[in-house]
DNA sequence: TAGACTATATTCACAATGTATATAGTCAAT
DNA sequence: ATTGACTATATACATTGTGAATATAGTCTA
C-alpha cells in the first residue's frame, strides 16, 4: 500500500491553473499580440524557458478566442512566417478584471497558511 | 466559432491545485485527524461548506497516504461511526516543507501580476 | 541546400478535481 | 420499531487543465 520512497514534491512550483491565461489577458490588454512574441514577454511572470510550455500557450490563446475573450486575425504582409495576431475584446478586459479579484483571494488564503506553518514551526517542534 | 455571449470567470474562485493537501498536512503536523474533524477545520484556511468537496477530502487523504505522506488506522472504541484517523510522517512534514516554499512562490508571482494590473488600470485606461 | 530560427498547431496521455451516488452506523423523536 | 437527521467513509464517471511529443512550414544565413 504504501511506497518504499515517498515521492516529494516532484512538481513544477509555478504552475498554477489559468496563471497563463491571466497573463496573457494582462499583456494584451493595452497592446495586440501574437503567439510566439507573447512567450517571450511571459518571462516578465515568472515564466522560465523551462517553465513554458508552447503548445500550452497556443492551445490557451485558442480557447480565449473561442471563449470570446479575444479576436485574431492574420497579420498582412511583415517578413517571417505568418503570426496570427490577437486583440483582447471587452469580454476580455471584464473577465480580466475578475480574475484579478480571485487572485487577491488566492494570495490571501496563501499568506494565511503560510503564516499558520510558520507559527507551528516556531512555536512547537524544532 | 465564437460563442454567443461569453462565459465569465464561472470557475471556482478557491480553486488552487493541490492546496486542500497542504492545508491538510499543516492540520495533521502536530496531532492526528480523521476526514469529517478536518474538514471542519479546514474552514480556517478558507474552505466554505459550499467550496470542500468531500470526495475529493476523502480522495486526498488516501492519495496521501499512498505517498506515505501520512499513516491511517481505524480509531478503537469511540461513540457513532468508525473513524479512520490519520497520522503525518516525516516524509509528510518534509513534503509540507517543501510546499510552503512553493506557495511563496506562487504568492509572489500572483503579487507581481496584480500589481502590474493595477498599475496599467490607473495610469492608461479608465 | 543545409541548418538555424521563427511560427502555429494537433495528437495522445495524465493529473487533479467535481458530481453523483453508495454504504452504513448512531441518535432522537414519533 | 421505524423514520429522519447526522456522522463517517468510499467509489464510479466525467471534465478540465496541462505536459510531452510531434507535424508543418516559411525565412534567413552560410
Amino acid at each position: 500500500m504504501i511506497e518504499d520512497q515517498p515521492v516529494f514534491c516532484d512538481h513544477k512550483p509555478h504552475h498554477m491553473e489559468r496563471f497563463l491565461e491571466v497573463c496573457l489577458l494582462l499583456l494584451l490588454y493595452d497592446e495586440i499580440g501574437y503567439g510566439y512574441g507573447l512567450a517571450e514577454q511571459l518571462s516578465h511572470f515568472g515564466f522560465s524557458e523551462m517553465d513554458l510550455n508552447v503548445s500550452t500557450l497556443y492551445r490557451t490563446l485558442r480557447k480565449m478566442e473561442h471563449d470570446g475573450l479575444v479576436t485574431s486575425l492574420w497579420e498582412a504582409g511583415g517578413q517571417g512566417p505568418r503570426r496570427r495576431v490577437y486583440e483582447i475584446t471587452e469580454g476580455g478586459k471584464s473577465e480580466l478584471e475578475q480574475w484579478i479579484k480571485v487572485l487577491k483571494v488566492r494570495k490571501a488564503r496563501i499568506e494565511t497558511l503560510v503564516g499558520a506553518y510558520d507559527r507551528k514551526v516556531s512555536t512547537g517542534d524544532k
